[in-house]
DNA sequence: GATATAACTACCATTATGGTAGTGACATCC
DNA sequence: GGATGTCACTACCATAATGGTAGTTATATC
């Protein structure tokens, strides 16, 4: 019995989770985010078991956000980069780390996204591009659509 | 040995993760904000076994994102509602569902935002909300505090 | 030749997950 | 008033996931 997947439910959050909700995951895709693209960085980084890193790089290379490649044949060396879907899973990594900020360093904040040009720190809002307001309710709400 | 905790860490992303990184928690979550407060919807709704069901909504209430409430002494019943922290994850939901809608969909997209007076489809971007600029390179980085 | 580096694999102990059945305290139906 | 239904679970077990340590392969460097 393996644990219950999520990809066959409609709910984009859940598809999304399917590739990502695994413990370690999200935590890897930062550190590429981060530039870090060798197994042995990953490994000593995040303190995890080497056996885990390449289950949870091979998940991440087959659900699509990451991909393997070797780049040096004479010492046979490999690395990890960022597909385009797992680049464009940054936003969620920000508002992530923007609700950490906000509910869990009572120790003060230590990582946060800045001005590059002013280094004042950002505030963290999901808006809509076209309209450029929040998106709450009410005037923004979830639709779910019916099966037809 | 347990599975490793990550709220050790200095990074928000990490501390976040320790919170509602294992598998169905965020599930969870986006229920509950969908207006689900009964064990029982959660249960059915999900299809996840009620021992799971169980151990992961005490995780949350433990984390704070959840608080547990008896709504009726008669027949001894329980409710499970958010927390203002558990509430402000709502973010991280959309932006989630914003992704997983561009990668995961290739069957029609089913559940989005919408602006509630037209019914357009929003275009959910991360932003500052003191400038309006899109939270991304070059104009925005991240920045790491080194330890005093 | 000895040691180092990068990227792993093998193996095992311990947890976590998932499935099914059952329980307690009522409420409702016939 | 006995039978059935509802809600919120607990108990128990089989299987899978996680974590830790040691070892391997291919090469470079001292």
């Amino acid at each position: 019995m393996q644990h219950k997947r999520f990809n066959t439910m409609t709910c984009p959050i859940a598809r999304g989770l399917d590739r990502v909700g695994e413990w370690w995951s999200i935590l890897i895709l930062r550190d590429a985010y981060n530039g870090m693209t060798r197994f042995d960085a990953f490994q000593k980084n995040l303190g995890i078991a080497p056996g885990m890193l390449t289950r949870r790089l091979n998940t991440l290379v087959e659900g699509g956000l990451m991909e393997k490649r070797r780049y040096s044949e004479k010492p046979p060396r490999e690395e990890y980069l960022l597909t385009p879907a797992g680049r464009d899973f940054r936003p969620v990594l920000l508002a992530m780390m923007a609700w950490g900020n906000r509910h869990f360093t009572p120790d003060g904040i230590r990582v946060q996204v800045v001005e590059a040009a002013t280094g004042v720190p950002a505030d963290p809002v999901l808006v809509d591009r076209r309209t450029g307001r929040i998106l709450a309710e009410p005037d923004y709400i979830v639709r779910r659509e019916t099966q037809s």
